[in-house]
DNA sequence: ATGAGTGCAAATGCTTTGCATCCTG
DNA sequence: CAGGATGCAAAGCATTTGCACTCAT
Protein backbone atom coordinates (compact mmCIF):
# COMPACT_ATOMS: atom_id res chain seq x y z
CA UNK A 1 0.00 0.00 0.00
CA UNK A 2 3.16 2.21 0.15
CA UNK A 3 3.97 1.87 -2.91
CA UNK A 4 0.42 2.68 -4.17
CA UNK A 5 0.42 6.02 -1.85
CA UNK A 6 3.38 6.68 -4.33
CA UNK A 7 1.37 5.89 -7.13
CA UNK A 8 -1.30 8.20 -6.46
CA UNK A 9 0.88 11.30 -5.93
CA UNK A 10 1.93 10.83 -9.27
CA UNK A 11 -1.26 10.60 -11.15
CA UNK A 12 -2.19 13.92 -9.00
CA UNK A 13 0.70 15.74 -9.40
CA UNK A 14 0.25 14.42 -13.38
CA UNK A 15 -3.17 16.00 -13.53
CA UNK A 16 -2.18 19.62 -11.41
CA UNK A 17 0.72 20.11 -14.41
CA UNK A 18 -1.76 19.00 -17.05
CA UNK A 19 -4.11 21.81 -15.66
CA UNK A 20 -1.39 24.33 -15.38
CA UNK A 21 0.06 23.33 -18.51
CA UNK A 22 -3.50 23.70 -20.37
CA UNK A 23 -3.95 27.35 -19.12
CA UNK A 24 -6.27 26.31 -16.47
CA UNK A 25 -6.26 28.44 -12.96
CA UNK A 26 -4.91 26.59 -10.28
CA UNK A 27 -7.74 27.30 -6.94
CA UNK A 28 -8.05 25.05 -3.52
CA UNK A 29 -11.39 23.66 -5.25
CA UNK A 30 -9.41 22.79 -8.64
CA UNK A 31 -6.66 21.17 -6.88
CA UNK A 32 -9.51 19.62 -4.06
CA UNK A 33 -11.33 18.38 -6.69
CA UNK A 34 -8.47 17.10 -8.93
CA UNK A 35 -6.50 15.18 -5.73
CA UNK A 36 -9.89 13.45 -4.99
CA UNK A 37 -10.31 12.43 -8.72
CA UNK A 38 -7.03 11.31 -9.51
CA UNK A 39 -6.69 9.22 -6.37
CA UNK A 40 -10.39 7.54 -7.04
CA UNK A 41 -10.51 4.57 -9.01
CA UNK A 42 -14.36 4.04 -8.80
CA UNK A 43 -15.46 6.71 -11.61
CA UNK A 44 -16.72 9.01 -9.04
CA UNK A 45 -19.64 10.95 -10.17
CA UNK A 46 -19.72 15.51 -9.27
CA UNK A 47 -22.31 14.69 -6.39
CA UNK A 48 -19.65 12.48 -5.18
CA UNK A 49 -16.49 14.30 -5.54
CA UNK A 50 -18.83 17.34 -4.04
CA UNK A 51 -20.08 15.11 -1.05
CA UNK A 52 -16.86 14.12 -0.15
CA UNK A 53 -14.91 17.83 -0.46
CA UNK A 54 -17.91 19.40 1.55
CA UNK A 55 -16.64 18.95 4.79
CA UNK A 56 -13.09 20.24 4.17
CA UNK A 57 -14.28 23.21 1.50
CA UNK A 58 -17.80 24.24 3.13
CA UNK A 59 -18.09 27.25 1.11
CA UNK A 60 -17.61 25.38 -2.41
CA UNK A 61 -20.41 24.93 -4.40
CA UNK A 62 -21.85 22.29 -7.18
CA UNK A 63 -21.19 24.48 -10.11
CA UNK A 64 -17.43 24.30 -9.61
CA UNK A 65 -17.39 21.25 -9.29
CA UNK A 66 -19.43 20.69 -12.54
CA UNK A 67 -17.05 23.48 -13.97
CA UNK A 68 -13.85 22.08 -12.99
CA UNK A 69 -15.02 18.31 -14.22
CA UNK A 70 -15.77 19.48 -17.51
CA UNK A 71 -12.83 21.98 -17.50
CA UNK A 72 -10.60 18.76 -16.88
CA UNK A 73 -12.06 16.92 -19.99
CA UNK A 74 -12.02 19.27 -21.97
CA UNK A 75 -8.76 19.39 -21.45
CA UNK A 76 -8.36 15.55 -21.75
CA UNK A 77 -7.07 14.93 -18.03
CA UNK A 78 -9.95 13.01 -17.35
CA UNK A 79 -13.10 11.53 -19.13
CA UNK A 80 -16.79 11.86 -19.12
CA UNK A 81 -18.41 8.33 -18.64
CA UNK A 82 -22.17 7.47 -20.06
CA UNK A 83 -22.15 4.16 -18.20
CA UNK A 84 -25.68 4.79 -16.46
CA UNK A 85 -28.74 2.60 -16.63
CA UNK A 86 -31.55 3.83 -19.09
CA UNK A 87 -30.00 6.83 -19.84
CA UNK A 88 -31.95 8.27 -23.02
CA UNK A 89 -31.83 6.27 -25.51
CA UNK A 90 -33.26 3.03 -26.74
CA UNK A 91 -32.54 -0.04 -29.71
CA UNK A 92 -34.66 -2.28 -30.82
CA UNK A 93 -31.76 -4.70 -32.20
CA UNK A 94 -31.36 -7.11 -29.82
CA UNK A 95 -28.70 -9.12 -31.60
CA UNK A 96 -24.88 -8.57 -31.21
CA UNK A 97 -23.78 -5.78 -32.27
CA UNK A 98 -21.88 -2.41 -31.30
CA UNK A 99 -22.45 1.57 -31.78
CA UNK A 100 -21.14 4.01 -33.90
CA UNK A 101 -21.70 7.17 -32.28
CA UNK A 102 -20.55 10.52 -33.65
CA UNK A 103 -18.97 12.62 -30.94
CA UNK A 104 -20.13 15.60 -33.07
CA UNK A 105 -23.55 15.38 -33.87
CA UNK A 106 -24.33 12.64 -31.25
CA UNK A 107 -26.15 10.72 -33.88
CA UNK A 108 -26.06 6.62 -33.13
CA UNK A 109 -25.98 3.70 -35.67
CA UNK A 110 -25.41 -0.30 -35.12
CA UNK A 111 -22.61 -2.10 -36.82
CA UNK A 112 -22.83 -5.57 -37.08
CA UNK A 113 -20.04 -7.84 -36.27
CA UNK A 114 -18.21 -8.12 -39.12
CA UNK A 115 -15.45 -10.44 -38.32
CA UNK A 116 -16.12 -13.47 -35.66
CA UNK A 117 -14.83 -12.84 -32.53
CA UNK A 118 -16.60 -9.01 -32.99
CA UNK A 119 -20.11 -10.16 -31.51
CA UNK A 120 -21.59 -8.84 -28.85
CA UNK A 121 -20.78 -11.81 -26.20
CA UNK A 122 -18.09 -12.35 -24.45
CA UNK A 123 -14.98 -13.91 -26.88
CA UNK A 124 -12.55 -16.11 -25.29
CA UNK A 125 -9.73 -13.17 -24.61
CA UNK A 126 -12.06 -11.05 -22.52
CA UNK A 127 -13.63 -13.60 -20.56
CA UNK A 128 -10.03 -14.72 -19.72
CA UNK A 129 -8.71 -11.09 -18.87
CA UNK A 130 -11.95 -10.59 -16.62
CA UNK A 131 -11.41 -13.61 -15.10
CA UNK A 132 -7.58 -12.53 -14.04
CA UNK A 133 -8.30 -9.17 -13.26
CA UNK A 134 -11.80 -9.46 -11.61
CA UNK A 135 -12.18 -12.75 -10.05
CA UNK A 136 -15.53 -13.18 -9.18
CA UNK A 137 -17.11 -11.11 -11.57
CA UNK A 138 -20.10 -12.73 -13.73
CA UNK A 139 -19.45 -11.71 -17.43
CA UNK A 140 -22.62 -11.52 -19.31
CA UNK A 141 -22.06 -9.18 -22.31
CA UNK A 142 -19.53 -6.97 -23.90
CA UNK A 143 -20.20 -3.73 -25.41
CA UNK A 144 -18.22 -1.93 -28.16
CA UNK A 145 -18.88 1.83 -28.50
CA UNK A 146 -16.93 3.25 -31.74
CA UNK A 147 -16.12 6.85 -31.20
CA UNK A 148 -15.65 9.02 -33.86
CA UNK A 149 -16.70 11.29 -36.32
CA UNK A 150 -19.43 10.39 -39.23
CA UNK A 151 -19.71 11.50 -42.70
CA UNK A 152 -21.66 13.74 -42.28
CA UNK A 153 -19.91 16.11 -39.56
CA UNK A 154 -16.55 15.00 -41.37
CA UNK A 155 -17.64 16.69 -44.76
CA UNK A 156 -19.04 19.91 -42.65
CA UNK A 157 -15.93 20.85 -40.81
CA UNK A 158 -12.35 21.46 -41.52
CA UNK A 159 -10.00 18.77 -40.29
CA UNK A 160 -8.31 19.16 -37.13
CA UNK A 161 -11.71 21.13 -35.56
CA UNK A 162 -13.10 20.53 -32.36
CA UNK B 1 -35.95 -0.61 -50.34
CA UNK B 2 -38.63 -3.28 -51.32
CA UNK B 3 -37.43 -5.72 -49.37
CA UNK B 4 -36.47 -3.02 -46.63
CA UNK B 5 -40.15 -2.62 -46.08
CA UNK B 6 -40.72 -6.43 -45.33
CA UNK B 7 -37.97 -6.16 -43.16
CA UNK B 8 -39.42 -3.69 -41.16
CA UNK B 9 -42.67 -5.17 -41.00
CA UNK B 10 -40.73 -8.29 -39.76
CA UNK B 11 -39.40 -6.66 -36.78
CA UNK B 12 -42.59 -4.51 -35.80
CA UNK B 13 -44.59 -8.17 -35.50
CA UNK B 14 -41.85 -9.92 -33.97
CA UNK B 15 -41.44 -7.21 -30.66
CA UNK B 16 -45.72 -7.26 -31.31
CA UNK B 17 -45.14 -11.00 -30.61
CA UNK B 18 -42.48 -10.62 -27.96
CA UNK B 19 -45.40 -7.96 -26.17
CA UNK B 20 -47.98 -10.59 -25.87
CA UNK B 21 -45.50 -13.03 -24.85
CA UNK B 22 -44.49 -11.08 -21.89
CA UNK B 23 -48.15 -10.72 -20.90
CA UNK B 24 -48.34 -6.88 -21.81
CA UNK B 25 -51.45 -5.84 -23.11
CA UNK B 26 -51.63 -4.53 -26.39
CA UNK B 27 -52.96 -0.58 -26.47
CA UNK B 28 -53.11 1.22 -29.48
CA UNK B 29 -50.06 3.53 -27.78
CA UNK B 30 -48.32 0.55 -27.53
CA UNK B 31 -48.59 -0.57 -30.84
CA UNK B 32 -47.68 3.09 -32.23
CA UNK B 33 -44.55 2.67 -30.02
CA UNK B 34 -43.73 -0.48 -30.99
CA UNK B 35 -43.84 0.08 -34.57
CA UNK B 36 -42.09 3.40 -33.92
CA UNK B 37 -39.19 1.71 -32.56
CA UNK B 38 -39.22 -1.55 -34.06
CA UNK B 39 -38.69 0.06 -37.34
CA UNK B 40 -36.13 3.23 -36.28
CA UNK B 41 -32.52 2.29 -36.55
CA UNK B 42 -31.69 5.71 -35.34
CA UNK B 43 -32.01 4.76 -31.25
CA UNK B 44 -34.08 7.55 -30.76
CA UNK B 45 -34.79 8.71 -27.33
CA UNK B 46 -38.30 8.63 -25.37
CA UNK B 47 -38.58 12.16 -25.82
CA UNK B 48 -37.83 11.94 -29.98
CA UNK B 49 -40.71 8.71 -30.05
CA UNK B 50 -43.29 11.16 -28.30
CA UNK B 51 -42.62 14.07 -30.53
CA UNK B 52 -43.06 11.59 -33.37
CA UNK B 53 -46.21 9.96 -32.49
CA UNK B 54 -48.40 12.82 -30.93
CA UNK B 55 -49.09 13.64 -33.66
CA UNK B 56 -51.13 10.68 -34.69
CA UNK B 57 -51.84 10.03 -30.67
CA UNK B 58 -52.55 13.68 -29.42
CA UNK B 59 -53.90 12.17 -26.08
CA UNK B 60 -50.76 9.92 -25.66
CA UNK B 61 -48.88 10.99 -22.29
CA UNK B 62 -44.80 11.08 -21.74
CA UNK B 63 -44.87 8.86 -19.35
CA UNK B 64 -46.82 6.39 -21.18
CA UNK B 65 -43.68 6.59 -23.75
CA UNK B 66 -41.64 6.04 -20.79
CA UNK B 67 -43.55 3.06 -19.12
CA UNK B 68 -43.99 1.15 -22.38
CA UNK B 69 -40.15 1.72 -23.35
CA UNK B 70 -39.38 0.83 -19.63
CA UNK B 71 -41.66 -2.59 -20.39
CA UNK B 72 -39.74 -3.38 -23.33
CA UNK B 73 -36.39 -3.14 -22.04
CA UNK B 74 -37.92 -5.36 -18.99
CA UNK B 75 -39.15 -7.73 -21.33
CA UNK B 76 -35.92 -8.14 -23.33
CA UNK B 77 -37.40 -6.65 -26.47
CA UNK B 78 -35.24 -4.05 -26.40
CA UNK B 79 -32.12 -2.16 -24.89
CA UNK B 80 -31.54 1.31 -23.13
CA UNK B 81 -28.09 2.76 -23.82
CA UNK B 82 -26.22 4.95 -22.28
CA UNK B 83 -24.50 7.01 -24.88
CA UNK B 84 -25.05 10.41 -24.39
CA UNK B 85 -21.57 12.53 -23.32
CA UNK B 86 -21.40 13.51 -19.58
CA UNK B 87 -23.62 11.46 -18.51
CA UNK B 88 -22.53 11.60 -14.88
CA UNK B 89 -19.47 10.01 -14.73
CA UNK B 90 -15.93 10.94 -14.56
CA UNK B 91 -12.55 8.80 -14.92
CA UNK B 92 -9.12 9.90 -14.37
CA UNK B 93 -7.51 7.13 -16.29
CA UNK B 94 -6.64 8.59 -19.88
CA UNK B 95 -4.45 5.27 -20.81
CA UNK B 96 -6.16 3.08 -22.89
CA UNK B 97 -8.82 0.30 -20.71
CA UNK B 98 -12.09 -1.08 -20.74
CA UNK B 99 -15.16 -0.33 -18.08
CA UNK B 100 -16.53 -3.51 -15.66
CA UNK B 101 -19.68 -2.45 -15.35
CA UNK B 102 -21.89 -4.23 -12.48
CA UNK B 103 -25.38 -4.80 -13.17
CA UNK B 104 -26.41 -4.80 -9.74
CA UNK B 105 -24.75 -2.46 -7.84
CA UNK B 106 -23.76 -0.08 -10.52
CA UNK B 107 -20.12 -0.23 -9.32
CA UNK B 108 -17.60 0.80 -12.39
CA UNK B 109 -13.90 -0.51 -12.17
CA UNK B 110 -11.29 -0.53 -14.70
CA UNK B 111 -9.99 -3.02 -16.71
CA UNK B 112 -6.25 -2.83 -18.18
CA UNK B 113 -5.89 -4.04 -21.83
CA UNK B 114 -4.49 -7.18 -20.97
CA UNK B 115 -4.20 -8.42 -24.41
CA UNK B 116 -2.39 -7.00 -27.61
CA UNK B 117 -5.64 -5.31 -29.44
CA UNK B 118 -7.52 -5.33 -26.70
CA UNK B 119 -6.68 -1.61 -25.85
CA UNK B 120 -8.67 1.47 -26.24
CA UNK B 121 -7.42 2.63 -29.43
CA UNK B 122 -9.01 0.88 -32.76
CA UNK B 123 -7.69 -2.21 -34.08
CA UNK B 124 -7.43 -3.42 -37.36
CA UNK B 125 -10.17 -5.50 -37.70
CA UNK B 126 -12.10 -2.61 -35.85
CA UNK B 127 -11.02 -0.17 -38.46
CA UNK B 128 -11.41 -2.56 -41.33
CA UNK B 129 -15.10 -3.06 -40.29
CA UNK B 130 -15.95 0.45 -39.79
CA UNK B 131 -14.38 1.60 -43.18
CA UNK B 132 -16.97 -1.07 -45.04
CA UNK B 133 -19.98 -0.70 -42.98
CA UNK B 134 -19.88 3.05 -42.45
CA UNK B 135 -18.07 5.01 -45.16
CA UNK B 136 -16.36 8.21 -44.30
CA UNK B 137 -16.53 7.72 -40.27
CA UNK B 138 -13.50 8.92 -38.90
CA UNK B 139 -13.03 6.53 -35.93
CA UNK B 140 -11.30 8.11 -33.30
CA UNK B 141 -11.54 5.57 -30.28
CA UNK B 142 -12.69 2.16 -29.71
CA UNK B 143 -14.68 1.59 -26.20
CA UNK B 144 -15.66 -1.44 -24.81
CA UNK B 145 -17.54 -2.43 -21.33
CA UNK B 146 -18.28 -5.54 -19.97
CA UNK B 147 -21.12 -6.05 -18.04
CA UNK B 148 -22.17 -8.30 -15.60
CA UNK B 149 -22.17 -9.08 -11.92
CA UNK B 150 -19.75 -8.36 -9.67
CA UNK B 151 -17.89 -10.70 -7.03
CA UNK B 152 -19.51 -8.90 -4.13
CA UNK B 153 -23.39 -9.01 -5.91
CA UNK B 154 -23.10 -12.43 -6.87
CA UNK B 155 -22.61 -13.72 -3.44
CA UNK B 156 -25.42 -12.14 -1.72
CA UNK B 157 -27.86 -13.27 -4.71
CA UNK B 158 -29.11 -16.38 -5.43
CA UNK B 159 -27.83 -17.51 -9.14
CA UNK B 160 -29.78 -16.87 -11.39
CA UNK B 161 -32.13 -14.28 -10.03
CA UNK B 162 -32.43 -10.98 -11.88
C1' DA C 1 -65.63 -7.46 -14.95
C1' DT C 2 -61.02 -6.63 -13.50
C1' DG C 3 -56.81 -4.89 -13.24
C1' DA C 4 -53.21 -3.31 -16.26
C1' DG C 5 -52.50 0.79 -18.73
C1' DT C 6 -53.33 5.67 -19.58
C1' DG C 7 -53.31 10.74 -19.05
C1' DC C 8 -52.44 14.65 -16.53
C1' DA C 9 -49.64 17.35 -13.81
C1' DA C 10 -46.69 17.91 -10.25
C1' DA C 11 -42.46 16.31 -8.12
C1' DT C 12 -37.76 14.82 -8.39
C1' DG C 13 -32.95 14.90 -9.55
C1' DC C 14 -29.15 16.20 -12.08
C1' DT C 15 -26.85 19.73 -14.62
C1' DT C 16 -26.37 24.40 -16.35
C1' DT C 17 -26.52 29.39 -16.13
C1' DG C 18 -26.17 34.52 -14.66
C1' DC C 19 -24.09 37.69 -12.16
C1' DA C 20 -21.55 39.96 -8.56
C1' DT C 21 -17.39 39.09 -6.01
C1' DC C 22 -12.83 37.06 -5.31
C1' DC C 23 -8.27 35.51 -6.22
C1' DT C 24 -4.67 33.42 -9.23
C1' DG C 25 -1.09 34.37 -12.45
C1' DC D 1 -4.19 44.41 -12.37
C1' DA D 2 -7.17 41.69 -15.47
C1' DG D 3 -9.59 37.96 -16.48
C1' DG D 4 -10.67 33.66 -15.14
C1' DA D 5 -12.99 31.19 -11.25
C1' DT D 6 -16.16 30.99 -7.44
C1' DG D 7 -20.58 30.94 -4.89
C1' DC D 8 -25.25 31.36 -4.68
C1' DA D 9 -29.64 30.51 -6.27
C1' DA D 10 -32.71 29.95 -9.74
C1' DA D 11 -33.72 28.05 -14.28
C1' DG D 12 -33.76 23.97 -17.42
C1' DC D 13 -34.21 19.32 -18.85
C1' DA D 14 -35.28 14.60 -18.64
C1' DT D 15 -37.47 11.17 -16.09
C1' DT D 16 -40.56 9.45 -12.46
C1' DT D 17 -44.66 9.25 -9.65
C1' DG D 18 -49.72 9.37 -7.84
C1' DC D 19 -54.20 8.94 -8.70
C1' DA D 20 -58.60 8.60 -10.95
C1' DC D 21 -60.36 6.92 -15.27
C1' DT D 22 -60.41 3.83 -19.35
C1' DC D 23 -59.98 -0.13 -22.01
C1' DA D 24 -57.84 -4.75 -23.49
C1' DT D 25 -58.34 -9.32 -22.28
Amino acid sequence: MGARRADVAGKVEKMLAGVRAAGLKLTPQRMAIVKELASDETHPTAQEIFDRLRPGLPTMSFATVYNTLGALSSAGLCAALSLSPGSGRFDPNMTPHHHLVCDVCGAVRDLPPAAPGVAGSPDATSTKAVAQLAPGFELRSVERIFRGVCASCAKGRAPGED
